[in-house]
DNA sequence: CACTAACGTAAGTTTATACTAACATATAGT
DNA sequence: ACTATATGTTAGTATAAACTTACGTTAGTG
């Protein structure tokens, strides 16, 4: 899970999401999209993303085929969804209100 | 919104994050249970946590209460939802079965 | 006002991470 | 079998991020 985020929190393996978040696309195509950066550089990110869970690879003659891993999305968002529970946020609402209405008294 | 992906993703803010997700805490208390890592290090991740919106903080007399700040975490999940929009998993499931059936007949 | 407690901040160092260059592999075509 | 294309891998380097030490600040206390 910690390692879905880390791979998540580099601008060139965000960029590379973005990139396939629609339609799937060979190694080259991606690294073809970034200037001032090489192609292994690429490589390694992709590799990244795919043990992170976020991508998926599959072959297609000598090309890679990359495209999004849903199932490494939606563990991501059930996570943050449990992380912090919303009912926690009723509870603390009600804890100020109650204490503000001490203060008042004073 | 990517500045919160990156304040998540270091272990020791992870932690922190866990640590004041019930109970908020000071920024004493909080460095406290960290054994390993100095109390200036992890001021200076709260003030990164703080800056990304994960955190609020509030003063106390002397002391600086940290605690979860809910907008950030929710902005977080919006994101990730839209990003990979749920819809078009079951487009892409309609394709795959159409194409099987396709692949059946031949 | 002097002193302490609980912090944050800044400058410099260490460590982790991304990057490059050179090499290795695997598939397709001739 | 040879060559080209598309890609991954490895070792070493550069850059970014986290950490430490020393210092600064603010609120309470005698």
């Amino acid at each position: 899970m910690f390692e879905t985020i880390q791979a998540l929190a580099d601008s060139t393996r965000f960029e590379i999401l973005q990139m396939v978040r629609h339609n799937e696309m060979s190694a080259g195509e991606i690294a073809g999209h970034f200037k001032g950066i090489t192609r292994p550089a690429v490589s390694q990110h992709l590799g990244i993303l795919k043990k992170s869970g976020l991508l998926t690879q599959r072959r297609e003659g000598t090309r890679r085929i990359y495209s999004i891993r849903p199932e490494g999305f939606a563990e991501l968002r059930t996570f943050l969804e449990d992380f912090w529970d919303p009912r926690l946020i009723k509870l603390k609402a009600a804890a100020e209100k109650s204490q503000k209405k001490l203060r008042r008294k004073k």
